[in-house]
DNA sequence: CTTGCTTTTGATATCGATAACATTTATACA
DNA sequence: TGTATAAATGTTATCGATATCAAAAGCAAG
């Protein structure tokens, strides 16, 4: 059943229309110039035909492939979600398809993945994260193609960055915890060797206990991301059992922060009366949970805005004008009732 | 800036290492002969050049894409990514690319979107729903491929289907409601008008109500597709302000439910005491919040599987033993707190 | 009816790989 | 050692469109 009868080919219509494939080929695009009775007569051969354009045939003589790639960690999480919806929006128009692969957070999967990306020669690659492999970093480089690096802000950009510093932005909760009165903090986390993020967002936890003289003892790493709801239960138990005067908790992510603070409630605790609980990433959820739960905003869908904004000036031909290789958002907290 | 050096090709390869370019292409793949002593020479080469396969000539010239199609009505739905994820990585072995779009719950733009990714010459494609524009259906019956309608039971399928009856796994809730001798059912959902799985939800409830001789009134549609938390918070209130006395409400989707409850608590009023809310399609933040949320599971992740190993049965070249071409998942009532 | 221009159409080479077939080199065994 | 067979490598044509250049047709003005 598999292909048995071969689809029609730009021939196929030019021989039943009369004319050249040439033909065929600029009546099928808007702008060429072609009389309207021969556009006329060859849209009626296609229809007849059932034709439908090769894009593989064409960009590949035509040297444009008409993708654009871009990785995520894991497409199960709103946040990247947003990114890719709002990164895709933007290039619609342009007629550029997104290629999207999920790294699973591993930075060999990426590698492996990023490779397999190159090979269908898109146009440009947007990744997320400034951590990959030395081979990664190397394919990336001589791609040829523009390359823009998200979700934060590399030491050492391989080319353009859209992001955030992850670490100033997980401070803004820690000053928010202190600035009322909170001395006794903790984080819950995933392990720190795959996400690079995540490890930022703790370390801005050690910063800033660090810079107010405070432990950094209170924290439950839990398990390898991506990691949500569960681990956040499991994480505020093990953290209530072992420090049960703590006043305040930072949580990876808002789904996180939802997991310990419904944990928290089934424990018999109020958030936030008896404990503060704060999330990370401005989940939808986040707004409607009793509490609501106070996070950073990290403007998820505006970073695969502008990634699309960037990719399409890139490659338009007349780029000459430069704008900034670096485009920082701006994360904010949102105060609600959680914290 | 753009890609004003030329990319390495197999010839370059071929010349750095003094071989022909055939040579190079077997020696690059697996499986093919070539002495162990010319494929380390060659591989060095390509290390020396970085030379990258290029897959749209290699796939072009051997007539496959590596190209699978899915389109889903929206990427921000956790259901709709599991199972993208779940077929993602059913494919990964098979070294196919999925190549994903997302149709806005518009049968227009699914029309659009499935000719743009036919183009690619996919070797597969799966589409979300059995509800497609006349000219959508002709350019699948006529694309060549194994197409898969997942989500959904069409009445009249084009080829083969991964899914369930929508309205049967609705139902499922009103009997459970009624089973508990409620008799003033309610049903939050969106405009029918773009959504046929929302629709057929709204025709569960209907029947079922129906069925018991109860009436189908107490309705609220909030907004077109896709919805969320929002409307399930002012569907629920509409609903009681015109009927005060429901005793129990489904939502299309836990997502909806959740807004539901929460405003319900902000109401004050209790989830289940007071009032029942079941929800649909038993999303993650469903079996955390307190109350936890009754719902039905669709597998989402399974539908994604199935259809993946359907196209590998499919394209596999000794597919003679077909597979029955319907595969039906089983949705299930999760009993939880809410209802 | 020519000339000179623009518009429309056609012929051919080409993109970068692989399929299919042809040829050379290596290996086995009598 | 010679022959049969297998393994390794090379040659040529090809996938389906477009770029490029060339030719034909249409049209205006003299």
């Amino acid at each position: 059943m598999r292909n048995k009868t071969k689809l029609p080919t730009m021939a196929d219509v030019a021989n039943l229309a009369g004319v050249s494939s040439m033909t065929v080929s600029r009546a099928l695009k808007p702008d060429t110039s072609v009389s309207k009775a021969t556009r006329e007569k060859i849209q009626k051969a296609a229809d007849e035909l059932g034709y439908v354009l090769d894009t593989r045939a064409s960009e590949f003589s035509s040297g444009k492939s008409g993708f654009v790639a871009i990785t995520i960690p894991s497409i199960n999480n709103g946040n990247f979600a947003d990114t890719v919806k709002a990164f895709s929006d933007g290039l619609v128009e342009q007629d550029l398809q997104v290629l999207l692969g999920y790294t699973n957070y591993h930075v060999d999967r990426e590698e492996q993945l990023v490779e397999q990306l190159l090979k269908k020669r898109p146009e440009a690659i947007v990744v997320t994260g400034g951590m990959h492999t030395d081979r990664c970093r190397l394919l990336l480089e001589n791609s040829g193609i523009p390359v823009i690096e998200t979700w934060d802000i590399p030491e050492k950009p391989i080319d353009h960055v859209v992001g955030f510093s992850n670490l100033q932005a997980s401070e803004l909760m820690f000053e928010h915890f202190i600035a009322q009165g909170h001395t006794k903090i903790g984080f819950i986390g995933g392990d720190n060797s795959r996400d690079s993020r995540g490890r930022d967002r703790y370390l801005g936890f050690c910063n800033s206990m660090e810079k107010h003289g405070l432990s950094s003892d209170r924290v439950s790493f839990q398990e390898l991301a991506p990691f949500s709801m569960e681990p956040g239960a499991s994480g505020i138990r093990s953290i209530m059992k072992q420090w049960p005067d703590t006043q305040a908790v930072m949580c990876v992510s808002d789904l996180v922060a939802f997991g310990a603070i419904t944990e928290c409630q089934r424990m018999g605790m109020n958030v936030p009366d008896d404990i503060k609980i704060g999330g990370f990433g401005a989940y939808e959820l986040g707004a409607f949970l009793n509490p609501s739960i106070t996070t950073i905003d990290v403007c998820a869908a505006q970073i695969g805005k502008s990634a699309a904004e960037k990719i399409i000036e890139l490659l338009s031909v007349d780029s000459d004008v430069k704008s900034d290789k670096i485009v920082k958002t701006e994360p904010t907290l949102i105060k609600r009732q959680s914290a």
